[in-house]
Parts: structure tokens; C-alpha cells; sequence
DNA sequence: GCGAATTAGTAGGATGTCCGACTATTTGGT
DNA sequence: ACCAAATAGTCGGACATCCTACTAATTCGC
């Protein structure tokens, strides 16, 4: 997916002089939602382009992780778009493209007739590991950035995470952690 | 598009206690991977929330925005999907519903004849003023995050855009530029 | 000059995401 | 107990994005 297309011009740097010449009133935050934008554009496409040699993406691969973290790596898909913060019909679509590839199975709830579980099979157990392996060796696609850096982007992220509410907690790199 | 869907537990640091308990590789880079997504899920559904105000999407904002910069607010579609970041289709399918909506116009180049030029209409323009001012007013999804903070996260973020090739040079903050 | 290689734009297909609507089932309040 | 309200999952529609393939036009090299 996506090539990387790296650019010569400094493309945020370009639109934030366009903009300040004409006077924008939040020069910051533009520039951060521009980034982060950019950078994950980035970032995804190198991941999906890792995956892409397991017919994954990101997303399928998300729920394959969450399944095998799961009590019997299955779990109802309304709890499943919760934890992946995506809406019902967006499990629906994911799950519908793994159950083609016999990576998972759709099983009805013992308990609630209206519910459907999701299981992890052994195919989508192997090809999970196999994936995860291929996204140590391209690091999540965060490329050459130490270990330092990505610490302190996780904690900036952190910060817009936690203004929509997320809990944030757990995700902050042990070394600041009540360091404030 | 997509409301804020917070979460009591704090989902990256979950996983990212799942997948220590599973011996991963990396996990600094899954980390901020993961941070990186989310975040801009939270951001980019802000955007878009702002903008459906409009009838308008970020990506449909940002052509219109890149047309309001160019030289007679004409561009051909080439070079949008170079300054863009984006494949070639997608400017197509961008133009075609910016113009259905009568905020661009399509016209021959005039010296090259495989190619076209989008133009900016009044409307457009008009619309693209409105849309600024909405995406201002809620700091271009950046919630309440003091400039301190997004500066940090912009450098955060420029390195990663820096490991894909993109020229960063202009990207940072000016207080912050200079000093390596 | 002329054919090969490149470039511009689009059509068609796949995926992911959202929203609104709809069915089936379970829960809850009176 | 029973009907209203909430919940689980799916379907169809709208968009954004990518890729492959194709047409038309321009540019390059010999």
C-alpha cells in the first residue's frame, strides 16, 4: 500500500507559511494536525505494506491481536468495536473478510441468541504471529527513531488521546511515569 | 463523522501489557505506533465532524486550501496529488465531488493537452474562508493542548516524517530551530 | 523525424470507515 | 407479565484511498 512518496519541499512547513501570511489565528495547532496526519499516513503505509504479504491490513490485524489476547481467543463483536474504538459495522466488514480467509470463524452466543462470537482459528493464530514477527522487524514502522524519541511522542500523543477523554494511564513510558 | 467514543481503560497501555506478557520485540515503536493511530483517529473525526458543517471533508478542505495558495487559485491534478501526498485516483475522486458541489472547476490546460487544471470558484472560495474559521475555532482538532505541548508533538512527529524522506527543515517551531 | 518511454487523467475494483435503517433479542419499569 | 427501551448484528449508501489497466498526449533518444 501507498509507496513512500518522501517530498523535496518541506510540505508542512510550505502550508504553514501560506497560512501565516494570511493570518491564521491557531499556527500550532495546524501545524500538529497537519503533522499528525502526515505521519501517520507514513507510518500506516509502511505497516500495511508489511502486512500486505499476510493479505492483512491494519485493521484485520488489530483483530486478530485482540482475539488471541481473549479468554479462548474469541469474543463478542460489539465488545470487539468497543476495544478497536470502530463503529459495529466496521467489525462487521473486518470480521467478514477474515472468516473468508479462514482466519477466524463466526459462532453464536451460548448465552444471548442476538450475540456472535468471533474465534481465533489455528490458520489465524499462525498467520498472526507471523505478522506481528514481520511488524518487530519494520519496528511498527517507526523507522530508525530511538527508543528515547518514541517514548516522548507516545507522551505528546498521549496528551491529545487523554483531551478526548481516553484513559492514559498505562501508556506512558515506565521512566515518566510519576516523574511530575 | 465518528463521535468521540472515550474509553475508562486506558487501551494502549493495555495492549501493550498483553504484548509484554507476550515477549515483544519493540515494544517502544508498537507503542507509539498504536498512540499514533488513535490520536489521529480522535483528531481527524474532530476535523471532519467541523467540517460536515460544510458538506466538506479534511481531504476535500485540503485541496481546496492547496487551490487558495496557487497562482490564479489554479492547479493542474498532477501536481495536487504530488503536493497532497495522495495517488493520482484520489485526486480525481476529490475534484469530482468538489466540483458536483460547484466549488471547483475543471478546464483544459491551456499547453498541455493531457492535461487539467482545477480552479477555485467563488463559492469555493467562500466556503474554504467559512470551513478555516470552524477548524480554527476548534484548534484544528487539537483540543485544549497548550502550543508548548504541540510544538513538542510536531518535532515528535517530524522525525518520523523524516525517517520517509520528507524535508522537515521548515516544520519546527522557530525556538526549537537551530538548536542541534 | 519517429518510435519508445514517460506523463496526465480516468475507469473499475478492493478495502476501510462512517451513518441511518432494519430485524431479532434481551432488559427494565410499571 | 408485558410493552417500551436498549442492545447485537447486518445491509445499503457515501467517501477516501489504494492498485491495475487503459487512453491520449508529450518528451526523449538515436
Amino acid at each position: 500500500m501507498a509507496k513512500e512518496h518522501p517530498s523535496e519541499l518541506d510540505l508542512i512547513g510550505e502550508t504553514r507559511r501560506n497560512w501565516n501570511e494570511r493570518g491564521i489565528r491557531e499556527p500550532e495547532a495546524m501545524a500538529a494536525a497537519t503533522s499528525l496526519a502526515r505521519a501517520q499516513q507514513v507510518v500506516l503505509g509502511r505497516i500495511n505494506q508489511a502486512l500486505g504479504e499476510y493479505s492483512l491490513t491494519f485493521s484485520r490485524y488489530e483483530a486478530l491481536a485482540l482475539l488471541s489476547f481473549a479468554r479462548n481467543e474469541s469474543m463478542g463483536m460489539a465488545r470487539m468495536g468497543e476495544r478497536l474504538q470502530v463503529h459495529p459495522t466496521s467489525v462487521t466488514s473486518t470480521i467478514d473478510r477474515l472468516e473468508r480467509d479462514g482466519l477466524v470463524t463466526r459462532s453464536p452466543h451460548p448465552d444471548d441468541r442476538r450475540a456472535t462470537l468471533a474465534t481465533l482459528t489455528a490458520n489465524g493464530r499462525e498467520v498472526l504471529a507471523a505478522a506481528t514477527a514481520a511488524l518487530e522487524d519494520i519496528r511498527w514502522g517507526m523507522g530508525e527513531i530511538a527508543d528515547d524519541d518514541l517514548a516522548n511522542l507516545t507522551v505528546s500523543l498521549a496528551h491529545v488521546r487523554a483531551s478526548a477523554g481516553d484513559n492514559t494511564d498505562d501508556s506512558l513510558p515506565v521512566s515518566t511515569k510519576g516523574n511530575r
